[in-house]
DNA sequence: CGACATGTTGAACCTCATCAACCGACGTGG
DNA sequence: CCACGTCGGTTGATGAGGTTCAACATGTCG
């Protein structure tokens, strides 16, 4: 739970592993070298508070690597991760003055940051800049909304295979193949049993329970607690149970 | 659960009530004519569907009057509203060719509709406009993760305290002040009971006894079983618990 | 008036939270 | 080196909060 943000030199947007992926994908080039003018590289361990709330906002960022999750929480300790950023998503609430929750890395995170007026700026001067970053919005409020479903709707089974359905969907695969029709997939776990609980609304005994049963009904198999191996997707997406699946 | 929109004709948006508050106080007196020329208002009766879901998009609309609520539904049943729309929001998905979520009246609505095409074309070659909805699609997203808070973490009788708060903040005042600092409220609930429990993860007989609750402990009184009077927000706002509340 | 929709209340049941014990891995200091 | 504490995770026993099923009240409309 430290707060060492590595800082590192400016970055090569030409050969940025996100490049074309993430919001300066809109960007022609004079205008991505402006972008890469106030673009720094940070590198963020597992547990680092990234964005604390209620501060002013200091700058916005690309997720390069790694997984962060934005949390709320209460005064009496309650807390629910409302959101998580994979690569290539994009980090901070524009237009406003403060942030409005918590950005803390899940696992170990690289962002490209950009510091906040002169991001501002090139978004004002910059009408597709600014399309791209409200597209990333709109897939972000549909995201937050099939997970308000999730949260209101299902038991705590839909709700753990649900999970792991995403992740199964967004994270890249330990393996190579990175198409993911209904079949095999295999993936690292980016999120500890209490993130895990925490995104879902549950305890973290209720995940672990859940995740046992999965095993047991042979839906999931999981080594060293965190690598999981999902024998047929489609069945995971049966159990998760819902089925607003037509996310395209 | 009819679907009867009552097509009406063209708008002065010269005498619009929400004009300046909705979206298309980002136009100029030119804009504002071309957009007068292409919205139209439309008429709903409390039940009718307006948007739905999966369908390709075909209008876009700002709420003029009454509430409308945006839900998913899975196969087997289970609905849960997703968001609420009051005067002067916006209604449809930006962008998208399919809608991602039914649009109900939960009263008796009147919108001002604009073609698909038409709106989208306009919203191209005026990035004020875009901006403008842009910055309405950033609130709804922190309004959906204020919510994820609320129903993964909160019990039943915050929930329905939440909701109450939440209503008494944005619908007009049965009364006549329209401002709520801490002090009394009153206003009418624009939902159904089973709405309420759509909206909260619920259901409705858990609903009904949490109301039954905060009446019992002079939190709240109702009559007729829509109309609420709140002789103190804060007190509402405490038993909403949390506390996220820095809504500005 | 009866039929129907909306809302309230009671009783039984069940899912999930709570409390607690335990395990293995890891890091630290004696 | 090993004892120790800590952290992440699993599993069991128990109970509370909400769901489910059911009956009843109220209001509206033909």
């Amino acid at each position: 739970m430290g707060q060492a943000p590595i800082q590192l030199g400016r970055n090569g947007c030409e050969s940025c592993a996100i490049r074309n992926r993430a919001v300066c994908g809109a960007l022609d080039d004079a205008e991505l070298r402006e972008l890469g003018r106030i673009g720094r590289f940070r590198h963020y361990k597992a547990g680092d508070v990234i964005l604390a709330d209620q501060e002013p906002t200091t700058f916005f960022a690309n997720v390069v690597s790694g997984v962060i999750k934005l949390e709320k929480m209460s005064s009496d300790g309650r807390q629910q991760i409302v959101g998580l950023l994979f690569p290539p998503d994009f980090l901070g609430r524009a237009y406003s003055r403060t942030n409005p929750y918590f950005a803390q890395a899940a696992t170990d995170v690289e962002i490209c940051a950009y510091p906040h007026s002169q991001f501002e700026q090139l978004l004002r001067k910059n009408p597709e800049l600014e399309h791209r970053l409200f597209e990333d919005t709109l897939s972000e409020l549909d995201a937050a909304r099939e997970w308000m479903f999730v949260l209101g709707r299902k038991s705590a089974q839909e709700k753990v295979a649900s999970f792991l359905h995403l992740i199964a969907k967004r994270q890249p695969m330990i393996g190579c193949s990175h198409i993911h029709q209904p079949g095999p997939a295999r993936f690292e776990l980016p999120l500890t049993r209490s993130d895990i609980a925490d995104f879902l609304g549950l305890t973290i005994e209720t995940v672990s329970r859940q995740l046992s049963k999965l095993k047991r009904q042979g839906t999931i198999q999981i080594v060293g607690g965190r690598e999981v191996t999902v024998p047929d997707l489609r069945e995971l997406g049966l159990t998760a149970g819902g089925e607003n699946e037509a996310v395209a």
